[in-house]
DNA sequence: GGTTGGAGTTGAACATGTTCAACAACGGTC
DNA sequence: GACCGTTGTTGAACATGTTCAACTCCAACC
C-alpha cells in the first residue's frame, strides 16, 4: 500500500507554475531582482505575461515561492551537521552556518528577502499567513537542535527558546546583508561569538537560582512575543 | 554679530523644493506611500513632473525627507521630557515614549521606512551615507539619556551603549510596525518592561566584578559593529 | 457527438516610477 | 543692454508591474 505515498500526477497548471518558478529562480539568481522583469520570467518560462500572473498575483509571491527554495535547502542542509554534534554551541552554530551557506549565493538581492520580512502586508513576513510556515519550520529546526544537545533546559524556558533563537537567526541574516567583509568573515566571527555566549546563557538561566529572573523573562516574551494579536 | 545666524535667503529651487517635500508628506500622511505618486505629489506643489524628479531622484528620497522630520520631531519631543528625569529606566522610557508617539500617526505605512531602513541601497539604511546622520543624531539621542542619568556607567561601556540603545530602538519599532493591539498597547508594555531589564542589566554590568564579562561583550560590540567595514 | 463549465492562456491596455532632450529664467560679466 | 553659463522647468517617451476581457482547451456529462 503505497498510495499515500504517491501524489497525483501534476495536472497541466501545475506543470506551468513549476516551469515560473524555475524560469523566475534562475533570472533572479542570474540577474537579481529588481533587474528580473515579469515579462522575462514569462519568456524564460515561454508562457505570456498574464499567465504568469495567472499563477502569481505579483512579483513578490515569485519571490515567496524562491524563499521557500531557500528555506527547505536550508533545512536539507542543517540536519545532518546535527546528526554529528552534541554540545549546545556546536549544534547552533551548524544551524547558523548551514543557513549562511546556503544563503551566499544570494546576497546580491537578498535584502529583498529582509524588506518583506519586516512588512506586515508581505507574504514573507513571519506573522503573515503565506509566510508563517517557514517561521514555524524554521522554530523547528532550533527546537531539534536543543533537544538533541546535552544540555538541559528548564521546561518553561525550552517552551520559548526555538522562537527566541528563531528571531537571533533573523537578526544574523539582517547582519549579514549589511556584511561587506570579504567571505562574510564578520557574519561568520558573530555567529561564532554570539552562538558561544547564547549557549552559555542558556546554562547559565537553566541555573535554579536564577529561576525567577527567568520566570519574568520568560513571562516577558510570553506574553509579547505574537504583536499582531491584540 | 548675528550673520552667522542669519542664513542666506532661500533660492528659488529651495522654495521650490520645499514646496515639494510639503506636499509630499502631507499626501503621505493622507493616503500613504504607496497610494501617493509622484504625479499627485507634483500636481499638489504645482510643478511638472519631471521637475519632481530634478530635486529628488526618486520616490525613496522623498520618503528619506519624510524620515528626517519624523526624525527632529523624535528629538524635539523627547529633550524636554529628558530633562525632567533622573533615572535611567525613566530617561530611557522617556526617549521610547516620544518616539512611540511621534510616528504613532504614520503606523499605516511606515512598513516603508523599516524596509528601506534594512535595504543597503537605501538612502533610509544607517550605514547608507545619507542615512548615517539621523542613525547619528539617533545614538546621540540615547548618548544623553546616559550622560545625564544618576548612573555612572564605565567607560568601555558607555562608548558603545548609546549605539547598542538605537538598535533596541529599531528593534522595537520593528515590533511597533507589527503590533496591532489598541492603543499600540503592547508595544509600551514591551518598552515599559524592557526599559526596566536594561536599567537592571546596565547597573549590573557595570559591577567591578563583572569586568571580565563586560570587557568581552564590550570587545564584540567593538569589533562587529559596522558590518559594512571590511 | 454535442454541450457546458471550469481551467488555462493570451495580448492589449493601463498606471506609475523614471529618463531625457529641449526650453525658459536668472544672474553675473563685459 | 547683449551675451552666456547655470539653474530651474517642461512634457513627452519609456519600462515595467498589473489588470482584464476575450479566447482556447479539455474533461465530464447528456
Amino acid at each position: 500500500m503505497t498510495d499515500a505515498a504517491v501524489p497525483p500526477p501534476p495536472s497541466k497548471g501545475e506543470r506551468t507554475k513549476e516551469r515560473i518558478v524555475a524560469a523566475a529562480l534562475e533570472l533572479f539568481r542570474a540577474h537579481g531582482y529588481e533587474a528580473t522583469t515579469m515579462r522575462m520570467v514569462a519568456e524564460a518560462a515561454g508562457v505570456s505575461l498574464g499567465n504568469a500572473y495567472y499563477y502569481f498575483e505579483n512579483k513578490d509571491l515569485l519571490l515567496a515561492a524562491f524563499y521557500r527554495e531557500v528555506h527547505e535547502a536550508h533545512l536539507a542542509a542543517a540536519r545532518p551537521r546535527l546528526a554529528r554534534k552534541r554540545a549546545l554551541a556546536d549544534r547552533l552554530s551548524a544551524v547558523m552556518t548551514a543557513k549562511l551557506e546556503v544563503i551566499e549565493p544570494y546576497h546580491r538581492f537578498s535584502a529583498l528577502m529582509f524588506r518583506s520580512a519586516a512588512d506586515p502586508e508581505s507574504p514573507l513576513n513571519p506573522f503573515h499567513p503565506a509566510g508563517a510556515d517557514i517561521a514555524r519550520e524554521g522554530e523547528q529546526l532550533f527546537a531539534e537542535a536543543l533537544t538533541g544537545s546535552s544540555t538541559r533546559v528548564p521546561s518553561d524556558l525550552a517552551a520559548e527558546l526555538p522562537g527566541l533563537l528563531w528571531t537571533y537567526s533573523m537578526g544574523i541574516v539582517l547582519y549579514w546583508i549589511h556584511d561587506r567583509s570579504p567571505g562574510r568573515r564578520k557574519t561568520h566571527a558573530l555567529v561564532d561569538r554570539t552562538v558561544e555566549m547564547i549557549a552559555s546563557a542558556i546554562k547559565l538561566a537553566s541555573n535554579p537560582l536564577l529561576r525567577p529572573f527567568r520566570k519574568k523573562v520568560v513571562e516577558l516574551v510570553r506574553d509579547l512575543r505574537f504583536p499582531t494579536e491584540v
